[in-house]
DNA sequence: ATATGTATCCAAAGCGCTTTGATGGTTGAT
DNA sequence: ATCAACCATCAAAGCGCTTTGGATACATAT
């Protein structure tokens, strides 16, 4: 059943039913009711490719998720972050388009995505410190808003960010104030914007004590479980092993927790370990008392904002531009203690 | 920079232009280059809402996740799955779409995609024991293949599983082999319908046997981190506690670790423990050696290959049904070992 | 009686593409 | 010279919708 079809069996004309339907003024009450009732009852439903090309608008978000190579891990918080973000979408009839894509082919997707009319604004994901895709999107105009930020991007933009520096500042200051001084640092991979923020966060809460930080004790690397293992487990052999441990993400600290079990250890009685948790659906920290001292900020929140935000933008683009900055959580858990005497 | 320029600024017509650009054979050779050469100049790339509107076609794949409730988990195996599903995509200029609603709009957003014209087929998810979501597909038309089955679905149609019965009548055959008797299954939840074959394979196993299952080492749950450590810890502190254990994914075994730790048991020495292995990119099972015995079947491999079967059936629609069967791989790792004799 | 609104409705153009059904120009065979 | 058979190109219709710019009828004001 098209428009057409319906106008013809209502006896009406396809401008009057279209604006029935679309809610426009001009319509006799009487009518648009009758267009109405026909429309549910034949279950019409107007077609979007149509409505889009009459509209210049396609009603799609694009969300390009870059996989850096071929065998590249999806990011798991990727799913809560869409999660959220589709609960906004479907609310205001919006659609979700997802493109998974190499590194190189990015921009193209984005321009792409763009001239083809397939999306009316994107999500940028995973920032890195100076990315070109930012200018490159403003240069082309197509609308977006940034999960995350991206230091030395010149110009404006719209973004979403939770205060990594803070956090990581805060959670190293408690540590260091519980009497830790070889506290080590499981970040992220730190071409990532986040990941840079969270170091500097890191290194400040070490300078404003006036402790110099151990930089064998950092490491940087995706976030999988097997990257807290791997990256713990030669720390914790040293003979000058850390006593505290920062981790970037709660499943490469289920890894780390593995690689301390394994070496006979015993979360905070012989090592504390903090970790930045995005409160993902399937690992939650605990449900009473947290497993895991924590910094915590929902990324399925962040979703479900950031569309908002891109939204709002489409809906009033002479808006200013907007940006949010979510303040993380200082979860207190079973997983931090005042430093070993014995070290 | 759209067709019509394009045309004239070449002193063509749009015809010529879209037939040199679509690869039709009456276009001479010259004009097809020289046509080719200025679209790329000028970056050009046909408005996709205009080309589906002409061609019927929408280029799209639809991916419909459910939660079923408002606050439930985004099942994180989705992710890789559709990472997987969307390399498959975009090699062929599909794009995909993502519609993540509750369990009471579901069968409303399949047929509205449908008849907005949105998706071109889809793709179902998580589907359930006599699911109606595909009769529902089979009626109103639209191409799909299923990622799983559903017993009790009257009519064929096409989908994608693994053989899940037998991954866990074999991973509970070995354990029974090693003298394990009390065995528990800490299954996904049980309305889905691959929770039911793996069940089924775990209840086979022991009548096989002749071994009489314990139904109290038996629950269902969502397969969180949380669920494999809270519905674990309860079966340990008691008397007649399993000395083997499988689970249904590796993020439940990873809480189910937990608890065998916390409650001082050693895996493999004390209690062994198997888990299904969707090789997740973040949570991989161990480098050299694995972690955990497992019966092991790519997701992202799965995604792929339901994304390549359901282009193959839009590009032939008159093709039979095709099903793919995926038999999980049986793994050995280092959390299982003969009963303990004391038990 | 005429002019001015006002409330409803409609015909037709247009969004940017594909595709059908010509059209003119060459070539080779009759 | 005539016809058929291509080859290369084009004009125009059509996909299903929105929206512009009237049209019609009726009520109200001059």
């Amino acid at each position: 059943m098209n428009l057409k079809q319906l106008a013809t069996h209502l006896g009406l004309s396809q401008t009057t039913v279209s604006r029935a339907l679309n809610g426009y003024p001009e319509v006799n009450r009487d009518t648009r009711e009758r267009v109405q009732r026909a429309a549910s009852e034949h279950g019409y439903s107007p077609n979007r490719r149509a409505r889009s090309l009459a509209t210049g608008r396609s009603m799609a978000i694009g969300h390009v998720i870059p996989l850096r190579t071929q065998h590249e891990m999806m990011n798991p918080v990727f799913a809560d972050f869409i999660a959220g973000a589709g609960e906004t979408y479907s609310r205001n009839g919006y659609d979700l388009i997802l493109s998974v894509v190499g590194p190189r082919d990015e921009e193209a997707v984005y321009s792409e995505l763009f001239s083809k009319g397939a999306v009316d604004g994107v999500i940028v994901h995973g920032p890195r410190a100076g990315d070109n895709r930012i200018e490159m999107l403003n240069r082309i105009g197509l609308p977006f808003v940034v999960h995350g930020r991206a230091s030395d991007t010149p110009g404006p933009y719209s973004w979403l960010d939770i205060n990594n520096r803070r956090a990581f500042d805060r959670a190293t200051g408690y540590l260091i104030d519980l009497g830790h001084r070889r506290i080590a640092l499981l970040n992220g991979l730190e071409d990532m914007d986040f990941a840079q923020r969270r170091r500097q966060g890191f290194l400040d809460a070490h300078q404003r004590r006036g402790i110099e930080p151990d930089t064998a004790l950092m490491c940087s690397g995706e976030m999988t479980e097997m990257y807290g293992y791997e990256a713990l487990r030669p720390l914790l052999a040293s003979s000058e092993r850390p006593t505290a441990l920062l981790c970037s993400s709660m499943i490469s600290a289920v890894g780390a927790r593995r690689a301390i079990h394994e070496a006979g250890l015993e979360l905070a009685r012989d090592i504390s370990l903090i970790t930045h948790d995005d409160d993902l659906s399937y690992l939650r920290n605990g449900s009473n008392v947290p497993m895991f001292t924590a910094t915590k900020s929902s990324v399925r929140e962040a979703g479900r904002t950031c569309a908002e935000m891109i939204l709002r933008s489409l809906s009033s683009p002479d808006l200013p531009l907007q940006t949010t900055m979510l303040e993380a959580e200082f979860v207190l858990g079973q997983s931090t203690g005042p430093a070993p005497a014995s070290l």
